[in-house]
DNA sequence: TTTACAGTCGATGGAGTTTGTGAACTAACT
DNA sequence: AGTTAGTTCACAAACTCCATCGACTGTAAA
């Protein structure tokens, strides 16, 4: 009965998830510097040519989280990426909150949903199918895909010594 | 040009899902149908007007899920679309699986994955994540949403008699 | 036959992605 | 110290795909 304002945005606590390829690169590049990282940063082009990830698009995606405090960049020669914190403290939920609220910010569940029936009826859905998944990323850590792949038996650039450098 | 062949599809699993525009499109025009069908069926243009979806764009969607025989298309005047089965053997998965295998039935994980990383380790999350998705929406009908509706009080065009069309 | 719809094809526009060029910065070398 | 080279950063243009719109065709009722 209570009639909303329809420009009323799911901008609540700033929750915002799109299931896009640029969150994917992110997971992946960020999880790539975890693993290979050694003495030295790791560098855009060789995640880009081990994730099989476009050079420059890469490049975007690394800056966004640079400024959200999840990866620092290291410039000059020999220059590179690092994480900015712990692997165990960085979570899969904060980079998908990043990147959803980069541009656009309008969520997983994009819909002005004009309707009386979309609004009472489905927004709660699709809030729930969100938070859920949110909820499930929120639990996993890059800590957590390190060990998954030690297991799995990825190899890791940190194993092998410097020397092999191509 | 298609530079297809460098990933493979992650088509196998059968199941296909896309939190996108046309998803919500898509549940919104079944229940409005099944909420708004009186004695006559109920107009792609009503059902437009009623929940704000562009017209042209809602016809496209409705075809699909007619020839995905959720629903039944009605030609001539006085014609419009009905429920091809009951409201509670239509069940919120079975739409998402539609639309996401109709175009390019990439799924809500689309990504390559080149890397081993990825393969081993990101790929399962996204598995998860979208099965867990689906079995949400596999536990929810459309009768159920018409239930949650007529509590919320939301008006149904079939309470209404005929003689106020427009 | 006319009319009012559902169905189909093609054109347009915008968001997301990809790529290009150049700046700012810093380590290493002279 | 000054210069050079190898990076990250910044801005912007080109490309791609999906959502949107429009015009035409098919069908069935009046």
């Amino acid at each position: 009965m209570a009639k909303r304002a329809l420009g009323q945005r799911a901008s609540r606590t700033g929750e915002a998830m799109r299931l896009t390829r640029k969150l994917m690169f992110a997971i992946e590049a960020v999880l790539d510097i975890a693993y290979n990282t050694s003495d030295r940063p790791v560098q855009s082009s060789e995640i880009a040519e081990r994730q099989g990830i476009p050079r420059r698009y890469l490049e975007h995606v690394l800056q966004h989280l640079v400024r959200a405090e999840i990866l620092c960049g290291v410039r000059g020669p020999r220059g590179g990426y690092r994480l900015a914190r712990e692997r165990r403290r960085i979570f899969l939920g904060e980079i998908a909150r990043l990147i959803g609220e980069l541009d656009g910010s309008i969520s997983l569940f994009e819909k002005p949903v004009g309707s009386a029936l979309g609004q009472s009826v489905l927004v709660p859905i699709w809030q729930n199918l969100h938070e859920r998944a949110l909820v499930q990323l929120d639990a996993i850590s890059i800590e957590d895909l390190c060990v998954q792949a030690r297991e799995a038996g990825v190899k890791s650039a940190a194993d092998i010594p410097m020397d092999f450098a191509i």
